[in-house]
DNA sequence: AAATACCCTTAACCTAGGTTAAGGGGTAAA
DNA sequence: TTTACCCCTTAACCTAGGTTAAGGGTATTT
């Protein structure tokens, strides 16, 4: 409990009544490895901060194939805000990819924070702007940079995922497939 | 003036105070077609609303060729948000594809306003989750829809921009090059 | 009213990355 | 301690989309 207050304080930290709210709010849980914490049709109904683990977020296409949106370690945050928003079923899966444990709210109680405590509203809009910043990048590169590269920038980038990830897991998140992953490093140590 | 006001009421509307405060520090601009508000080595320094015409943000590759990030047409926003923050150089440009009109402010007065008007922190918080989904939205389907089916959607997503933008464009932000999206087209209705 | 710069289309050829299939090694579950 | 499931790699073949080049049509500019 006492790592996502900390958490805070790299933004504008809580004083002692917002702390309280908070963490009053929060709820506990053990995840095993590929329980999955939201499924397509489901309405995602919180906000989720890992504490320890690892989880993914991804979509799934037509074929089957599953992309992965991104990832979230110690320390960060995922869910699917447009269902949280809109209140609509998700079209995106939650998924532990380690044994984790994560810290939730729910929607109705972040709402409650963000009314009564403008400086949640402050941190979250910093937190979502960093987010944006990350994605809108991700985004291009995917336009402009080719899949090898990409791969690399990735293993700089995240050192902490890239550790602990498989690599067919990497490759989904960059939308690549692993079979041409693997070929690609090949031929990159060949020259 | 009076239209960036009302855009706000679709989110918590601005007081007397509040819109007082807000105006005092915009700065009207007229932009000519093609004209820049930002280009690559610039720090960005401005958040700009569009009040009337149609902007594009995008990045150029190493081999030169330039990719639409996101367009902004009447009431919607634009800025290099990493830039912004960060105050570094920006590798992104901002160009106006039609003469427009548009409202800016300084980083500096909107840090002022967030910090003494906390509506601003909410407007801007929901304003940028919103994007944030969007962009979300986008990557998904460019890993996970053929380059035809993302063009349509596009058309019907974005109706007040396909119709005046050129297929250029629109093949730019949908990461495609115009001579395939032509192709594509033919192939579709032939059948 | 020219001249220029865009923009769209077609077509031939090319390449990054996908697909299918198979084998082998590691690791979690029974 | 098996069994089962991942995960990684290789290789042959395939396709969505890129590149280059060229022509004609429309807007802007001058």
């Amino acid at each position: 409990m006492e790592k996502i207050i900390n958490y805070f304080n790299s933004y504008l930290p809580l004083d002692q009544s917002e702390i309280q709210a908070f963490t009053q709010r929060l709820i506990k849980k053990r995840i095993k490895r590929r329980q999955l914490l939201l499924q397509e049709g489901d309405v995602c109904t919180h906000f989720t901060y890992v504490e320890q683990g690892c989880l993914k977020m991804f979509g799934v296409d037509d074929n089957g194939v599953e992309h992965n949106l991104l990832f979230a370690a110690e320390n960060d945050w995922i869910t699917d805000l447009g269902s949280l928003h809109k209140e609509r079923p998700s079209r995106l899966y939650i998924e532990a990819v380690e044994p984790s444990v994560v810290y939730q709210i729910s929607k109705g109680d972040l709402w409650y924070l963000y009314t009564n405590y403008p400086k949640f509203d402050r941190n979250f809009r910093v937190i979502i702007e960093d987010k944006y910043i990350e994605l809108q990048d991700r985004l291009l590169q995917t336009y402009s940079t080719p899949a090898l590269e990409r791969y690399n920038e990735f293993l700089t980038r995240y050192p902490h995922l890239a550790l602990r990830l498989p690599n067919t897991q990497i490759a989904s998140y960059l939308g690549i497939t692993p079979e041409f992953l693997s070929r690609a490093k090949k031929k990159s140590f060949k020259r």
